[in-house]
DNA sequence: GCATAACGCAACACGGAGTTGCGATGGAAT
DNA sequence: ATTCCATCGCAACTCCGTGTTGCGTTATGC
């Protein structure tokens, strides 16, 4: 995502707090003002550090917008093992909810849909985000087929996608509330559309 | 959407083919630079006007925007009546999957999703493009109702989210291909889901 | 044909993206 | 402790787009 320092075999004392102090501002700024409005003056402003310093580190204010995303889409939601397909589900649902409806949720999302079409480093960080949590998630509905909950042979990816798609539905585009109720009832459709065997191909 | 020529009584005569060709002008440009990159001096150039008369209609760039996408979220996607549940939602799918891979598909739901958090404007008429849909696509569900294919008490809007959830999931989400065939899954599934009683309540 | 609303035009202020050159400073090795 | 060099601070600059203003010029409705 950086890229000037590139040849780097030398000290790197003062540059660690730099880059952290710059990406923290500027998830700072993104949450605050969003990401059309974010500015690379005012973090340098909120981090302490000169507009050049930032430059000399990332090429332009997207390689940093889409640096200090990227780092904060890890570990989030901890994946459940309850003993039973449908409370995972819910369980991973309301995680999801809870993450997408904080500050830093609606930040990273407004920002990875904002220019996703136009900016490729863009549509590649929302899609690495929800392929990593899909292969994280992959485990809930594997157990369920070891359990024999549900047909040998559904895909776990179908699963979780079917549990998420009607909270992204109702966050990007009818911009209906998401709540509990909202999660809970998708993980009851989810599940008992696996249990159908209705995602297996 | 507009605001400047607000008590209007007289010659609106030359002004109804500028407000034309500047609207369609912005829209090609949607289609072409994008939403962050459209500038108002290109709109211009393109519509063969000066930018000042631009800002003589509307306040803004994004009112401008928003004007401009307003006109287009109409009379889409033709409401199917085949006799039958699942081929009225599998024609449902494959035409909004048709709007959604076009130019102007893609340049509306880039738009409309670029800034929905920040701007007003632009959630609700992403909302409102949605509502509008779901009242149009009502009848199909209400049909299939009479018809006894699906229990009665099933919610039409339910219906339809099913059906387009995961077709907005891949568009928007995942980045992954949307086809015939991801439409025609995805009406199959929403048609069970109905049939089976899982979308009333 | 005549009044007037709407347009064209040039010039402007303002702000943010990036860039450049140079001088100051801090961390690491000797 | 001193030296060395990468990194940082700083000021000044170009470029581009937004949005505004004043004035002269057209086209439209009557």
């Amino acid at each position: 995502m950086e890229s000037r320092p590139s040849g780097s075999k030398s000290p790197v004392g003062r540059g660690k707090k730099v880059r952290d102090a710059v990406l923290a501002a500027t998830r700072r700024e993104l949450r605050e003002a969003g990401y059309a409005a974010l500015s690379v003056e005012n973090v340098a402003r909120r981090a302490g550090v000169h507009k050049t310093t930032v430059y000399r580190r990332w090429n332009d204010r997207e390689s940093l917008i889409v640096d200090a995303v990227s780092e904060e889409i890890g570990e989030d939601i901890p994946i459940p093992d309850t003993g039973a397909l449908e409370s995972d589900l819910r369980s991973l649902a309301r995680a999801f909810v809870r993450w997408a409806t904080s500050d830093t949720g609606r930040a990273v999302l407004a920002t990875l849909l904002s220019d996703a079409v136009r900016i490729p480093e863009i549509a590649e960080a929302n899609s690495r985000m929800f392929q990593d949590r899909l292969r994280r998630a992959r485990p809930v509905v594997e157990r369920a087929a070891e359990r024999g909950e549900i047909p040998p042979g559904t895909v776990p990816g179908e699963v979780i996608r079917m549990l998420v798609a009607p909270l992204y539905l109702r966050l990007l585009v009818t911009g209906e509330p998401v709540d509990e109720p909202v999660a809970d009832r998708a993980a009851s459709v989810a599940w008992r559309a696996a249990a159908a065997g209705w995602l297996n191909g």
